[in-house]
DNA sequence: ATCGATAATCGACGATAGTCGATTATCGAT
DNA sequence: ATCGATAATCGACTATCGTCGATTATCGAT
C-alpha cells in the first residue's frame, strides 16, 4: 500500500470495523439497535419481539449476535434476559464510520 | 411499535440504512472506500487492485456493488474506469450511524 | 485491421446468513 | 414436584456473499 496520511486502514483494522458493520447489516437488527438505544433502559426478549415483528426465535439470534459484538449487553433477571444497549458502542460506532470514510480522529475508536 | 420519541426509525428507514451497512460489511469493500476517500482524486481499477491484496475480477465485482449504492462514483476515460469517493456520502453515512445509535439529528441523512 | 492494455462479466465453488417451527432449558410460583 | 412463562437452542431450508480463474468487451495506438 502506498501512502495515504498518518493513519492508514490497515487490514486487520478494517476487518474489525467490518464486523461491527456486519452487526448492522440487517434492517431486523438495526430496528433492535435502535430501540434499545432510544430506550436507555433495559427491554426483555418479548417486549423486543412485540416491537420487531419477527419470531422468537429469530429476535433471540439476533440478540446473541449483537451481544457477541458487544453492541448490546445481557443480564439474566428472574426468568426473562434484559437487554439494553452498551453507551460505548453509542459513541464508538459513529467514530468508526467518520474512520472509514477519511476523516481524522484523535484516537481511533476500540469499542468493549 | 411504542413511542420512543419523534422519530421512530420505521421498517423502511432500517432497510435503507441495512443497504449502507451491507456495502461495508467487507473488510475488502472498507479498504477500498477508506482508500479513496483518503486520496480525493479518481483512482483507476488497477491502481487499487495494488492496494487490495485481491484479483481483478474480485475489485471490480466490489466497485461494482459500492457504485451501486452510490457510495463510490465512476467516469470512464480511455481504456480505464476513474473510480473517487462519493463526497455525499462522507458525511452522509456517519451521519446515519448517529441515527441507528439514537443520536437526534435535524435531518434524517437521505445520501445519493 | 490488429494488437495490447484495461476492466467488466461469466460460471462455479464453498461459506455464511436470515427466517421459521419445534424443542429444550431455566426459573419462579403453586 | 409440577406447572407456566420466558427465552435459548436445534434443524432445516432458501438465499446471498466473497473469491477465483477464464472469458469477453472496450478502446487507444500502431
Amino acid at each position: 500500500m502506498k501512502d495515504y496520511g498518518a493513519r492508514p486502514l490497515d487490514r486487520a483494522e478494517a476487518e474489525e470495523y467490518a464486523t461491527w458493520f456486519k452487526a448492522l447489516a440487517d434492517a431486523t437488527r438495526i430496528q433492535i439497535v435502535s430501540l434499545l438505544a432510544r430506550r436507555r433502559e433495559p427491554m426483555t426478549v418479548g417486549e423486543i419481539v412485540d416491537a420487531s415483528g419477527v419470531g422468537q426465535s429469530t429476535v433471540s439470534h439476533h440478540l446473541k449476535l449483537l451481544a457477541e459484538v458487544r453492541f448490546v449487553l445481557v443480564e439474566r433477571q428472574g426468568t426473562s434476559s434484559l437487554y439494553r444497549i452498551n453507551e460505548n458502542c453509542v459513541s464508538c460506532f459513529p467514530t468508526a464510520a467518520d474512520v472509514v470514510m477519511g476523516k481524522p480522529v484523535p484516537e481511533p475508536p476500540v469499542c468493549e
